[in-house]
DNA sequence: TGCCAGGCCCTCTTTAGGGCCTT
C-alpha cells in the first residue's frame, strides 16, 4: 500500500465564514483512512443555538427544523474529539475547516495533536493543469465516480478522501517510493508551486 | 449604525491589489 499512515479526513458545514464573526458549526463529517481503506465514518448534525440563514439552508439542505432536533454543539465536538485522537487531518480547503475546528474544540477545552493537511493546496501542486480547484471540479478532473449530492458533511469528506488517494497514486505513479508518508504529503503541499515537479522527480 | 474572513497565489509585485476556495 502507499501510504500507511492513518488520516481522518472532515469538512464542516456551518453558518458562514467566520468563526471570529459568530459562526458557528452545523454539521460535522468525516471519514478515517487507514492503509487506503475507509475505516471508520462520522456524521452529526449538531444545534448552534440559533437559526440559520435561508442561504445557508438551501445551500447544504440542512433546515432549521432539522437541526432543532439535533444534539447541541459542545455535545457532538466532543464525540468528534474522541474520533479524531492523536491522527493526521485532511480537509479540502483546510484553513476554513480548521478555524471552524480550532474554534469549536476551544469552546469545550479539547484540542488535537496531529497535523492539519489541505487537499486543495496539495492539488494545486499535483493537478496543476486541473481547471481549477473547486472539490466538484478536482473530483471529476480525476474521474472519481459521483454519486451523491455535494454540500453535506459526510458527502464533501468522502470526496475528499477520494482525492487525496487519488493525489497519492498519482504520486506514487510519478516516483520510486513504495511508501509515502503523510509527513511527504504535508510537505509537498506547503512547496512553492515551481518546484514541485523538480522535487518530485528526486523521490 | 454599519460593517462583516483569511490564507494562498498570481502579477501590470515586494511601499499592492484582486481572484480563488471554503459556508
Amino acid at each position: 500500500m502507499f501510504n500507511a499512515d492513518t488520516v481522518v479526513i472532515l469538512d464542516f458545514e456551518t453558518t458562514g465564514l467566520s468563526p471570529d464573526g459568530g459562526d458557528r458549526a452545523i454539521e460535522i463529517g468525516a471519514v478515517r483512512l487507514e492503509n487506503g481503506q475507509v475505516t471508520g465514518r462520522f456524521q452529526e448534525l449538531m444545534n448552534p443555538g440559533r437559526r440559520v440563514s435561508g442561504f445557508i439552508e438551501s445551500y447544504t439542505g440542512i433546515s432549521n427544523a432539522m437541526l432543532a432536533e439535533a444534539a447541541g454543539n459542545a455535545e457532538v465536538m466532543a464525540r468528534f474529539a474522541d474520533f479524531i485522537g492523536d491522527f493526521n487531518l485532511v480537509a479540502h480547503n483546510a484553513s476554513f475547516d480548521k478555524r471552524f475546528l480550532d474554534a469549536e474544540l476551544a469552546r469545550i477545552g479539547r484540542r488535537y495533536p496531529g497535523q492539519f493537511a489541505c487537499s486543495m493546496l496539495l492539488a494545486r501542486r499535483l493537478f496543476q493543469a486541473a481547471p481549477d480547484y473547486k472539490l466538484g471540479t478536482l473530483v471529476r478532473y480525476a474521474n472519481i465516480p459521483v454519486e451523491g449530492v455535494f454540500h453535506r458533511a459526510l458527502y464533501d469528506s468522502e470526496m475528499t478522501a477520494k482525492l487525496w488517494l487519488a493525489m497519492l497514486s498519482e504520486l506514487s505513479g510519478r516516483c520510486r517510493l513504495g511508501e509515502i508518508p503523510f509527513e511527504l504529503l504535508y510537505r509537498i503541499s506547503k512547496m512553492p508551486k515551481k518546484s514541485v515537479p523538480g522535487f518530485v522527480a528526486t523521490l
